[in-house]
RNA sequence: AGGACUAUAGCUCAGUUGGUUAGAGCGCUACCUUGACAUGGUAGAGGUCGGCAGUUCGAAUCUGCCUAGUCCUACCA
C-alpha cells in the first residue's frame, strides 16, 4: 500500500476494472430497483447539479446493489432541441461564415450529428469520473432510432385519443429564433417602461362626461395599436358606461372599432380605458373570443410591421374585414422602430396626452434573451387538463411520493391551473411531427408517408411532411419507459417500470416531472389496465450555489466544475476558464478578481471520494447549498484518515493470523465496544439511507470511522499488539476486530465512496477470508441487535472519562505530553476497582501512566489535582508536577460550571408545578442529575480546601 | 398579489415525536515531529438558537405576529 492517499492513483483504474467486468448490468434476480438518469444535454459538460444528483443516484443504486437487488441505472443522454441548434448556428457561423438557412436544413442537421459525435462523449466521460455505475449497455439517445418511434408512437396515439389537436392560437414568439416556445421557456423580469396615454377620438360626434370628444387609452406597447379591435372598459365604469356599444376612430389608421364593457378591466388603472389588441396580447386574445373580435395581426415572424394585416376571426379563420393596408411610414418597421415612430407622429397630431415611467414585467425567451412576442400562428397543442387529473391524483393519493414533501404543493398549484402545451417548434433539430399535408392544407397524422397515403386512401396526391419538430421536453417525457423499449412490452419494460425513484432539481418539475407523470400515465397500463406513474418517489434536490449563495453561471464566472475539484486546477488554469471565451467580455476583469480572491492557489485535487461525500453530507433536505470548498478539503482529510487507518490495519496484521482461518478468540473490552459501536453506526447509515438522509449518513461514518475507530480503537489495539505477553488468542482476537471492523465499515462508506474503499477493501479481503472481485458485489452490512454490547459501552465510557480527565489536568497544567505520570485512585467502588484492573493496560498507554494505584478507604492521598469520574477520584500527585495556584484556577473553573448547573436543576425541582406535572420518569432524572452535580460539587470543594490550607 | 423555503458558534451546516450541559466540520488559542496519519494529535475558547407575544411544569423545537433574505407561480393594459 503506498504511504500516502493519492485519489488520482486509485480512482480511473478501479472504474475501468468494474465497467470492464460488467458489474453495472442488472444481476437479473432479486427485487428489481430501478431509477432513470435525467438525461444531460449530449453536447453539454457536467456541472456540480450533475455532479450532485448523480452522486446521490448512484448512492442508491450501488446501495441496492449490494443489498442484492436487481439494480437497473438506465443512463442516457438528450438532443436538448434548441440549446443544441443554436450552439450549432453559432459555430457555423463563427467558423464558415454562414447562417443554417445558407445551408439548408439537410446540410444543416448533418452538422448537428457531426458535432453531435464529436462532443458527445464529454457528458458520459465525466459521468464515468464520478463513478456513476449506470449500465452503459443500455445507453440511449432521445434521438435514436428506438427512441423515435417512441416519440412518434406517443403523438399519434395522444392525437388518436384527442388529445392532441392543431389550430391558429397566440404562442409566444421568439423573434430571433423564429420559433414558437412554450409558457415556461417564458421568462419576466421588472424592467424599466413608460406608460403613453394616447387620445382614441370618439367617432359618431359622441363626448365623454366632461365633454371631450376623446378617450385615452395608456399602453405600454403603443405599436400594437395598429392591430386594435376595440377599447374596453369596466361595466360599472361610471365615466364610461354610455360610451358602450358607440365606437372610437384608431389614430393614424382611421379604423373604426368598438367600445366594449368588460370586467377584467381594472378601473383603478391607467385611464380606465384598455386598448384591445387580440392578436398581441394574451389577456386581449381572451377578451377577443369572449366578444368576437377580430384578431388582428400587424407583425411578422421578425417582430416587424407588416404591409397589410392579417385578420382572422375568432375560429382563427382569415376574413377580409379591416385588411386596409398599414400607414407606409411604418411598414417593414422593426416593433421598436415602430414605437418610436408611432409615438413621434401621435405626439405631432397632439393626440399624446402624457408619458409616465412604467415598471413592467417584460417576457423574454430563455435561451435567445430576446423580448417574445405573442403571435398568432398554426401550432400543434397537447389538451393538459385531461392528462393532468390522474397525474394529480396519484400524488394525492401517494402513489407517487415528493421528498421532500413540500414539493407537492408546488405541484399541485401548477398541475391544477395547468394551460394547454404548445410541443410544435419552428426549428430543425429535433422530431420531426409525423403529419403530411396535402395542397388544400388538410393534415393527416400517421406513422409514415406511406401509411397516411394507404389509410386515407389519398392516392399518389402531393404530400409534404410538416416542417416542425416536438419540443425537447415532448420526448423527455418519454424517458422512463423510452429508454427500455416502449412501444414494444420488453421484459426490462415489465421488470424495471415504473421506476423507483427520480433525482432531480426543482427547476424543472414543471418542465419535465410534471409533464413525464402525465404523458406516462397515459401511454403506459399495467395489465389489469390501470395507469403506471413513472416512478414511485421524487426526491427532489436543491440548487448548489457558490460561497456566496449565488447561483452559479458562465456570465458569473463562478462555475466550479467538478473535474476540477476532482483533480485540482492551477490559478492561471482557472482564470482561463472562466474569463475565456466570454458572451460579455467585459466582465472579465471583475471574475479575474474575484477568482484570484476565493482561489489565490487554485484548487487542490480532491479527488472523487471527497467530492462525492462532501456532496452527501451536505445533501439535507429542502434547502439549497451553498459550496464551500473547507468541507471537501475537511473530507479529502477523512479519506487520508481511511487510507492511514488501513495502512495501520494493515501494517499490523498482513501475513498475521487475524482469525480468519478460526482459531481461538479472546475479546478485550475495546473490541467488544468497536463491535457494539460498528452495530449503531450501521442502523443509523441505514436508516439514513432509507430516508434519503444523505447527510446523516455521511456524519455517522465519519464520525464512527475517525472519531471511535481511528480516535480511540486503533490506539486502544496498540496495548494489546505491543504487549509482548499477549496471548495468541488475545492477539487474533484484537487483529480479527481491526480487521473485520474497517472491512464492514468500508462495505457500509462503499454507495458514497466508492474508489477508496475499493483500494483498501482488495488489500482486506484476504484478512477476513473474502473471496469476492469487488466490494460493490459484496453484501451491504446489516444492523445485528446481538451485537450491541451496552456493558462494554459503558465499561469503555469509564476508561475515556479516566483518561480525558488525565488529558484534561496535563493540557491545563502544561505537562508535557512526554512525561509519565503516577496516577492514584480515590473512593471508588468495587466495580470501578473491578474495571481498573481488566483495563489498567490502556490507562497506561493511552494516558502516559507511570503507575496506577488503587487506594482503599481511609487511605491517605496526597495532594493532587483532581478528576471526577463518577464519585470516584482519579489523582494527579502535585508535588514537582503541578503549580497550586493553576490547580486551583482549574478546580474554580470546574466547580463554577457545577455551581450553575445546581442552580438551574434546584431551580426546576423546587418548582412544585414542574414536579407535579412532568412525568416522574424526567423529575427522576433531573433529581439524579442535581445529586451527581452536587457530590461532584463538594468533592472538588473539599480538594480546594486541601490545596488552600498547604 | 398568492405561495414555499430559510434565519442556530467567526464561516458552512445538523438538531428526529417539546425534557442533553444545544452538536459537527472549517477557522481560532495553547501545547506536541508519541512506532497509521502534521491532509495529524491533545487540551481549550466561542452560541440569551432573527425579534416580540402566546401555549406548556418545560420551547431551538408548537401557534400567531413582525423583521430580513432566497425562490416559485400568476399578473398589472
Amino acid at each position: 500500500m503506498d504511504k500516502t492517499y493519492n485519489p488520482h492513483a486509485i480512482e480511473q483504474q478501479w472504474y475501468q476494472h468494474w465497467e470492464a467486468n460488467s458489474y453495472f448490468t442488472p444481476s437479473g434476480t432479486g427485487k428489481p430497483y430501478s431509477i432513470v438518469i435525467p438525461p444531460p444535454n449530449v453536447t453539454g459538460s457536467l456541472h456540480m447539479g450533475h455532479a450532485f444528483q448523480d452522486t446521490i443516484m448512484d448512492t442508491l443504486i450501488r446501495l441496492k446493489r449490494m443489498q442484492q437487488h436487481d439494480t437497473l441505472w438506465q443512463v442516457g443522454t438528450d438532443h436538448a432541441g434548441i440549446a443544441t441548434q443554436m450552439l450549432v448556428e453559432r459555430k457555423v457561423q463563427a467558423e464558415e461564415g454562414l447562417t443554417r438557412h445558407d445551408l439548408g436544413r439537410e446540410k444543416f442537421l448533418d452538422k448537428v450529428w457531426e458535432w453531435k459525435e464529436e462532443s458527445g462523449g464529454n457528458i458520459t466521460r465525466q459521468l464515468r469520473r464520478l463513478g456513476a455505475s449506470v449500465d452503459w449497455d443500455r445507453e440511449r439517445f432521445t434521438m435514436d432510432d428506438g427512441f423515435y418511434e417512441a416519440v412518434q408512437e406517443a403523438f399519434i396515439r395522444l392525437y388518436e385519443d384527442g388529445l392532441i389537436y392543431r389550430g391558429k392560437r397566440l404562442v409566444n414568439w421568439d423573434p430571433k429564433l423564429h420559433t414558437a416556445i412554450s409558457d415556461l421557456e417564458v421568462v419576466s423580469e421588472d424592467e424599466a417602461g413608460h406608460l403613453w396615454h394616447m387620445r382614441y377620438p370618439l367617432a359618431d360626434g359622441a363626448t365623454t362626461a366632461n365633454g371631450d370628444n376623446f378617450i385615452v387609452v395608456a399602453t405600454t406597447r403603443p405599436e400594437t395599436m395598429l392591430g386594435d379591435a376595440a377599447v374596453a372598459v369596466h361595466p360599472e365604469d361610471e365615466r364610461y358606461q354610455h360610451l358602450v356599444g358607440k365606437f372610437v376612430e384608431l389614430p393614424l389608421v382611421g379604423r373604426r372599432i368598438p367600445v366594449i364593457a368588460d370586467d377584467y378591466v381594472d378601473q383603478e388603472f391607467g385611464t380606465g380605458c384598455v386598448k384591445i389588441t387580440p392578436a398581441h396580447d394574451f389577456n386581449d386574445y381572451a377578451m377577443g373570443q369572449r366578444h368576437a373580435l377580430a384578431m388582428i395581426n400587424v407583425l411578422d415572424q421578425d417582430a416587424a410591421i407588416l404591409a397589410t394585416p392579417e385578420v382572422y376571426n375568432t375560429d382563427g379563420m382569415p376574413v377580409t374585414e379591416h385588411n386596409e393596408a398599414i400607414p407606409a411610414a411604418y411598414q417593414g418597421l422593426d416593433r421598436y422602430q415602430a414605437r418610436d415612430a408611432i409615438v413621434a407622429d401621435l405626439q405631432q397630431a397632439g393626440q399624446l396626452e402624457k408619458i409616465e415611467d412604467h415598471t413592467l414585467k417584460a417576457p423574454r425567451g430563455d435561451r435567445s434573451g430576446l423580448v417574445i412576442e405573442p403571435l398568432l400562428t398554426d401550432q400543434w397543442f397537447v389538451s393538459t387538463k385531461p392528462l393532468a387529473e390522474p397525474a394529480i391524483a396519484a400524488v394525492e393519493d401517494g402513489r407517487i411520493e415528493f421528498v421532500p414533501k413540500q414539493w407537492q404543493n408546488t405541484y399541485f398549484s401548477w398541475m391544477r391551473d395547468i394551460q394547454d402545451w404548445c410541443i410544435s417548434r419552428q426549428l430543425w433539430w429535433g422530431h420531426r411531427i409525423p403529419a403530411w399535408y396535402d395542397d388544400a392544407g388538410q393534415f393527416y397524422v400517421g406513422r409514415s408517408e406511406a401509411e397516411v397515403r394507404a389509410k386515407h386512401q389519398l392516392g399518389d396526391i402531393n404530400l409534404r411532411q410538416d416542417d416542425d419538430v416536438l419540443d425537447t421536453w415532448f420526448s423527455s417525457g418519454l424517458w422512463t419507459f423510452g429508454t427500455m423499449g416502449w412501444p414494444d412490452m420488453t421484459e426490462a419494460l415489465k421488470r424495471y417500470h415504473p421506476t423507483d425513484v427520480l433525482v432531480t432539481g426543482f427547476d424543472i418539475i414543471f418542465f419535465w416531472v410534471a409533464r413525464m407523470i402525465m404523458m406516462t400515465m397515459h401511454l403506459m397500463k399495467h395489465e389489469d389496465g390501470s395507469a403506471q406513474v413513472p416512478f414511485k418517489t421524487i426526491y427532489v434536490t436543491g440548487l448548489i450555489r457558490d460561497e456566496n449563495g449565488d447561483k452559479m453561471s458562465k456570465s458569473k464566472g463562478n462555475v466550479l466544475d467538478p473535474l476540477d475539484l476532482i483533480d485540482g486546477i492551477s490559478l492561471d488554469d482557472l482564470l482561463a476558464k472562466r474569463t475565456g471565451n466570454m458572451m460579455q467580455p467585459q466582465l472579465a476583469k471583475k471574475i479575474d478578481k474575484q477568482t484570484r480572491k476565493h482561489f489565490p492557489e487554485g484548487m487542490a485535487a480532491y479527488g472523487t471520494d471527497a467530492l462525492r461525500f462532501t456532496l452527501c453530507s451536505l445533501a439535507s433536505t429542502g434547502r439549497d447549498i451553498k459550496f464551500d470548498l473547507g468541507r471537501i478539503e475537511g473530507n479529502r482529510n477523512f479519506c487520508n484518515k481511511i487510507w492511514n487507518a488501513a495502512s495501520y490495519v494493515l501494517m499490523n496484521c498482513e501475513d498475521q493470523d487475524c482469525g480468519q482461518h478460526g482459531g481461538e478468540v479472546e475479546l478485550t473490552l475495546a473490541d467488544k465496544w468497536i463491535v457494539s459501536r460498528l452495530q449503531r453506526t450501521q442502523q443509523k447509515v441505514l436508516s439514513a439511507l432509507d430516508s434519503y438522509r444523505f447527510d446523516h449518513a455521511a456524519e455517522a461514518l465519519y464520525s464512527f470511522i475517525w472519531n471511535e475507530y481511528c480516535a480511540w480503537y486503533l490506539e486502544l489495539s496498540k496495548p494489546v499488539l505491543w504487549d509482548e505477553n499477549a496471548s495468541a488468542a488475545q492477539l487474533r482476537g484484537t487483529r480479527r476486530t481491526l480487521v473485520q471492523v474497517l472491512e464492514s465499515a468500508l462495505r457500509l462508506a462503499h454507495p458514497l465512496m466508492p474508489y477508496i474503499t475499493e483500494e483498501i477493501w482488495q488489500k482486506l479481503k484476504p484478512l477476513v477470508g473474502q473471496t469476492g472481485d469487488s466490494i460493490m458485489l459484496q453484501a451491504y452490512p446489516e444492523f445485528a441487535a446481538d451485537k450491541v454490547d451496552e456493558q462494554a459501552e459503558s465499561d469503555l465510557n469509564w476508561v475515556r472519562d479516566v483518561i480525558e480527565g488525565v488529558r484534561n489536568i496535563r493540557g491545563e497544567m502544561g505537562i508535557s505530553p512526554a512525561k509519565p505520570i503516577p496516577l492514584l485512585f480515590s473512593k471508588g467502588k468495587p466495580s470501578d476497582q473491578n474495571k481498573l484492573q481488566a483495563n489498567s493496560q490502556f490507562l497506561i498507554k493511552l494516558a502516559k501512566l507511570e503507575s496506577v494505584t488503587w487506594l482503599e478507604a481511609g487511605e491517605e492521598a496526597p495532594l493532587s489535582a483532581t478528576a471526577l469520574v463518577g464519585e470516584m477520584e482519579v489523582l494527579v500527585p502535585m508535588a514537582g508536577l503541578i503549580d497550586k495556584d493553576a490547580e486551583l484556577a482549574r478546580l474554580q473553573k470546574e466547580l463554577a460550571k457545577l455551581t450553575g448547573e445546581i442552580k438551574r436543576f434546584n431551580g426546576k425541582l423546587g418548582n412544585a408545578k414542574f414536579v407535579d406535572n412532568a412525568p416522574a420518569e424526567v423529575v427522576d432524572k433531573e433529581r439524579a442529575k442535581l445529586a451527581e452535580a452536587e457530590a461532584a460539587a463538594a468533592t472538588l470543594q473539599q480538594q480546594v480546601a486541601k490545596i488552600e490550607a498547604i
